[in-house]
DNA sequence: CCTTTTTAGTACTGTGTAGTACTAATTTAG
DNA sequence: CTAAATTAGTACTACACAGTACTAAAAAGG
């Protein structure tokens, strides 16, 4: 159980002070597992990255689909809920790695090719996963029906990852929530 | 005059491999110039970094004035016109550090304070010029003019941003003009 | 022409840090 | 109970890389 426990430091460790500024010798302090167990797990620090990666795209995914399939509530509420969610945890990490796949993406070494990817894809099915929600806000009757889902579907997530990163430059969090709602406004 | 070719090439380098990935005997070998001069302009890396920042908001300070100050066309074609601008960059680097700004914060050194606060005053300062465009477009009957100006400002802006950063995780530079359009298409 | 600025070259230092080697204890699980 | 998996500890290596020291030649400028 020292992998998840690792994990889960290097996690933190990469958002607050960089993948290339965490040295495995800090992060067997902070976790207080030994070097030689952590090369145990991990053959090298960017296979360590490689699960701080999927142990992030896990966690998103995981918040998301449970927020998210409250069907009960609107899209526009639940999105919210979201995104309130996100905001707290840009404000718990004092606005350091604001979007963990930007900054993981960004501070990967450039032949990590496969990281990038994977970041990628995490993207690309969010997309989807949008473009299913602003489908069923138009069903229901909460935005109108002329709009053209997949590019606006598009348009939410650029938004999302601007606002989060614009909230880490100016230390400012609402932005994430005023954004999205100037965003659901236009939809009306 | 060797200063100035350090810092483009610091610059390109910067954005290509990253800062931290990117060497001083790098640079050195590049640049041609030698690492004695290199010193001789610049005490450290982290002050070469505050150079290539000035030397990326200078340019693109440069291009947004010029472009965007052709009062005679329309806002929404003038911003296309450096949205078409800003999409060759990142196609001409092969999308790597799609948007310099984003890319310098996140791999700049924890400590580097000033070189953040920089940035996110080149994104105050950017907000302002935004909304005095959309000021304009209302004015021009172009948009409705029930939108709140500055929120829809900071929205454009965070779309901007997102969208560089998802063209280069996507390697699809489209996706900046795509978003834009559905973005105006929503102020209509 | 003389002073200051800019440039080059070469060799060097010191340090941070990724990764290894090896032994041995402890835990887990069949 | 036994074998495999996990963990710890300690000391070490190798190397990349930021930055320095020093000398000396060009260039620029007044």
């Amino acid at each position: 159980m020292n992998q998840k426990r690792v994990i889960e430091v290097a996690a933190t460790l990469f958002l607050e002070k960089g993948f290339a500024y965490t040295s495995m010798d800090e992060l067997v302090r902070v976790s207080k597992v030994s070097k030689s167990n952590v090369y145990y797990h991990f053959s090298d620090k960017e296979e360590l990255l490689a699960g701080v990666v999927d142990y992030w795209i896990e966690t998103y995914q995981r918040a998301m689909d449970q927020i998210l399939s409250q069907n009960q509530l609107s899209v526009e509420d639940r999105v919210q809920m979201f995104l309130e969610h996100l905001s707290q945890g840009v404000q718990s990490r004092e606005y350091k790695g604001s979007c963990p796949f930007i900054t993981l993406y960004i501070q990967s070494p450039a032949q990590a090719t496969h990281i990038k990817e994977k970041i990628g894809l995490f993207f690309t099915g969010l997309q989807m996963k949008v473009s299913l929600l602003l489908q069923q806000g138009v069903e229901k009757g909460e935005f109108r029906n002329t709009i053209h889902i997949d590019e606006v579907a598009a348009l939410f997530i650029t938004n999302l990852e601007g606002a989060l990163f614009l909230s880490e430059t100016l230390k400012d969090a609402t932005v994430i929530m005023k954004t999205a709602s100037q965003f659901f406004n236009l939809l009306r």
